[in-house]
RNA sequence: UUCCCGGUAGUGUAACGGUAGCACAAAAGACUCUGGAUCUUUUUGUGGGGGUUCAAAUCCUCCCCGGGAAACCA
């Protein structure tokens, strides 16, 4: 990527361009460095949301796109909160999401000799020292005062630690006696000496190493000092080579402290850059408040279909394919933004639509009897696959003089612009017949339509109209007596808010969830070849959406998922009209 | 409170001193055997005040607003 001359004409359509990767060209125009590698970092202790999707993507697109690398490299540095069990979940979820990284797969945790090596170097050259400091007093020295209640803090100008001073051979011996486990969790630390008086909090005297006395998820019990992250990742980066160290806004400020261990170590230098991280609209991403909705019961577990979890996002239904594309769209830059959930609906729709193969369901059957068919009698229906994908072929479907249609397709008194089923319309059954409702029966206690009576004409079979007449509407059925019975499951926003991590005072931001969040459907009813299907299959239920097997399903009950609803033009012209009186 | 980073239609993102564009959303229409899809069209924007310049979203300055940080977490 030496191309001068074409650096101010616009880059090719569809070629993602961003700050990021615009800083990544000049660096290699400038000569900074001479190709590009990139890392992504997970730590892991707990699992993998959208807000995670967009960093992969970027990490992994920016190395193709270079003609470079991404490495995976788990930042395993605090025991304490880290587990096995997370680290095969997110390798499970990078791949799924469609990224691969072959032999490059690291772990921080594999980096303790070297590291430790250069925390030797730092204290060698003056640069690092053992401190006696508990953690309340490094606090009070660095000049955060703690205010017992809330969250406000005052900053007051630092001071030196008492321990600054201390010989270096001093410190060598304290430090080695650290790693040898002779001082209790949080007796001393390794510090960085920099300048109490920075105006950067992270650079006044940063902790490089503490003691805990913890098993590590992989290096066990062989080590009892730990490096904080400020140390461990530039020079992890650095062992790897790597080019471009992207991560979240969060670590802006920490930026200086990486690149002063970087260039007192006198060692590879990665260049940190930052983003503003992805939020949601009617979604929460931060894992705590993730991980509190799954304590409380509130979801029922982190692949819950409602989740933005990729576990949850995949037993949604969403693609890899839908949730890159969605990525690629919403692009990168510093400002703090939140995205329109439809967005990500769209992109669904999009991939889904074009490879979808259709099927008939009815999620709120009423019966339907055509009068006119002959007692008994069951003939065969073909029905296109995929209307936007000729090469998907047909199937048939049987079809009688007793079907299930949507109960939201018939009404007794048709309100304004509804051209479905009431007595005296007509409409065509998808791919089959036109047929004229004559009446309907009601339930005398509740008033509701129990069953349509209709009249078929004959003469429409495949739903053609030889007389060229009108029918505005066409509906979706599935035979009574061949159809399957089906669990389904209706999802919604996770909060009817738009922004839910803005609580009105007094209220339990859990109690903000939306109770139509997840509606559960047991009647209700699929063509006879859905049979066959198994969990992860995909279908578009025509009028209705992209649905996907669930794995609670089990041979004779099957469980869908509603991925994403149709667009829906007829739920918008009734909520109009009923605004409108 | 201190420090850091940001503010372009409703939302997200381009424009890199020279015509403010794209996508989603919203709205209108066309077409349609999915009120789907597709196609056409429309509405809405540079946070505010000062400067510099022939020319400012872009450069300078003050103000306002938003986000982040102030862990022996990452």
């Amino acid at each position: 990527m030496t191309d001068h001359s074409s650096s101010g004409s616009a880059p090719a359509p569809g070629a993602p361009s961003d700050f990021i990767r615009d800083a990544v060209k000049q660096d290699l125009a400038s000569g900074r460095f001479t190709y590009v590698r990139t890392r992504w970092p997970p730590e892991p202790n707990g699992y993998l949301h959208i807000g995670h999707a967009k960093a992969i993507c970027l990490d992994f697109g920016i190395a193709a796109e270079n003609g470079g690398v991404c490495n995976f490299r788990f930042d395993d540095t605090n025991p304490e909160k880290e587990e096995q069990e997370y680290v095969e979940a997110i390798t499970a979820d990078v791949r799924w999401l469609g990224f691969e990284w072959g032999e490059r797969e690291f772990f921080a945790s594999g980096y303790f000799e070297q590291l430790y090596q250069w925390g030797e170097q730092l204290i060698q050259a003056g640069k690092a020292y053992v401190c006696d400091l508990n953690e309340q007093e490094i606090r009070e020295y660095r000049g955060t005062d703690v205010a017992d209640k809330g969250p406000i803090t005052v900053t007051l100008p630092g001071r030196n630690s008492p321990y600054r001073e201390r010989a270096v051979e001093e410190n060598l011996e304290l430090f080695r006696r650290m790693r040898a486990g002779e001082f209790p969790d949080g007796a001393r630390t390794l510090r960085a000496k920099i300048d109490m008086a920075h105006p950067n909090l992270h650079m006044r005297d940063p902790v490089m190493y503490r003691i805990r006395h913890a098993t590590h998820h992989r290096t066990g019990d062989s080590w009892c000092i730990y490096p904080m992250y400020d140390f461990q990742h530039p020079l992890s980066d650095s062992i790897e080579g790597v080019t471009h160290s992207l991560c979240s806004q969060e670590y802006e400020i920490h930026r200086p402290l990486y690149d002063w261990f970087l260039e007192n170590l006198g060692i590879f230098h990665s260049r940190q850059i930052e983003f503003a991280r992805l939020n949601l609209t009617h979604t929460v991403m931060s894992k705590r408040w993730l991980l509190e909705l799954v304590k409380d019961g509130r979801v029922r577990g982190w692949d819950d279909p409602r989740m933005p979890t990729l576990v949850g996002l995949r037993r949604r239904g969403y693609t890899p394919e839908s949730i890159r594309d969605f990525v690629s769209r919403v692009g990168m830059s510093k400002t703090p933004s939140t995205v329109d959930i439809a967005l990500l609906e769209h992109c669904l729709r999009e991939d889904l639509n074009k490879r979808c193969m259709r099927a008939m369901a009815v999620l709120k059957p009423v019966k339907l009897v055509i009068e006119n068919w002959p007692a008994g009698k069951v003939t065969q229906i073909e029905a296109v696959n995929n209307p936007e994908d000729p090469s998907a072929g047909s199937r048939t479907v049987p079809f009688t003089g007793e079907l299930y249609i949507e109960q939201d397709d018939v009404r007794e008194i048709p309100p304004p612009k509804y051209y479905r089923l009431y007595p005296g319309n007509q409409v065509r059954l998808r791919y089959a017949y036109i047929v004229t409702c004559t009446g309907v029966r009601k339930d005398p206690a509740t008033g509701e339509i129990r069953e349509v009576m209709c009249t078929c004409d004959p003469a429409t079979r495949g739903g053609n109209a030889p007389d060229n007449r009108k029918v505005k509407a066409t509906i979706h059925w599935v035979s009574a007596g061949h159809s399957i019975p089906v669990e389904a499951r209706l999802y919604d926003h996770l909060f009817t808010a738009e922004l839910p991590q803005i609580v009105p005072a007094g209220v339990d931001w859990m109690d903000t969830i939306n109770p139509a969040s997840l509606e559960t459907v047991k009647g209700a009813r699929v063509e006879p070849g859905l049979a066959r299907a198994l969990p992860g299959d995909r279908f578009q239920f025509e009028r209705l959406g992209y649905f996907v097997v669930d794995q609670d399903s089990a041979p004779g009950s099957l469980v869908f998922n509603r991925s994403v609803s149709l667009k829906d033009a007829w739920a918008r012209i009734e909520k109009k009209e009923a605004a409108g009186r």
